[in-house]
DNA sequence: GAAATTTGACCATA
DNA sequence: TATGGTCAAATTTC
């Protein structure tokens, strides 16, 4: 076992739950994930790792107290495993520490969410999206924008989760910007 | 039958 | 002592 020892590498993001009432379920993001725990105290806590063995990869989905329509996915490892949808990617670790330090803020942090999945819906490279972001959902995530720019990790992490998931047309995989591809694998 | 999910238990850390 | 993270067995689904 290994206990939480690993702080570093973590990417903390935060996105609309699907309006499918399924809250736990997290968001296509181009790999496969396998669920293997979860935690009821406090907040319900899912924890999912690649489902390639040899991929070290894992993340966590968790619901936000101030908001439940809002799920809160903690990246953390980098993928070793090539998926059918993208290729070989390994997440930027060290930036992803940063962002997971400073993204703690709800009512600040939630704009972060607003720019999620709304490509998502659309774009053929995630053929089982399960209609996320609803009209409902959007408005709560997206209102929440405080409207002072000057917030470093903030804009960082909204240019990130942009990238991630508004990837509409784009032949580059959503991911690429966070999990560029890793050629030497 | 294989793979994925659920759930409880165990252990480490704060 | 409570919480967090993971494992493993049981159950469910494909």
């Amino acid at each position: 076992r290994t206990p939480r020892k690993r702080k570093e590498g973590r990417l903390t993001l935060r996105t609309p739950a699907p309006v499918t009432g399924k809250v736990d379920v997290p968001p296509e993001d181009g790999y496969t994930w396998r669920k293997y725990g979860r935690k009821a105290i406090l907040r319900s806590k899912s924890y999912y790792r690649c489902t390639h063995k040899i991929c070290e990869a894992k993340k966590k989905v968790q619901q936000l107290d101030e908001n439940p329509f809002i799920l809160e996915i903690t990246y953390e490892g980098e993928h070793t495993c090539q998926t059918s949808t993208t290729p070989l990617l390994s997440p930027p670790i060290t930036v992803a520490v940063a962002a997971a330090g400073e993204n703690r803020d709800p009512g600040a942090g939630g704009d972060s969410a607003s720019p999620l999945f709304q490509a998502g819906t659309s774009s053929a490279s995630q053929p089982k999206t399960d209609n996320w972001l609803g009209d409902e959902v959007q408005g709560t995530a997206a209102g929440t924008g405080g409207g002072d720019g000057g917030r470093d990790v903030d804009d960082w992490l909204a240019d990130l989760t942009d990238s991630m998931f508004n990837f509409s047309g784009s032949s580059d995989s959503c991911m690429d910007s966070i999990f560029p591809p890793r050629p030497g694998n």
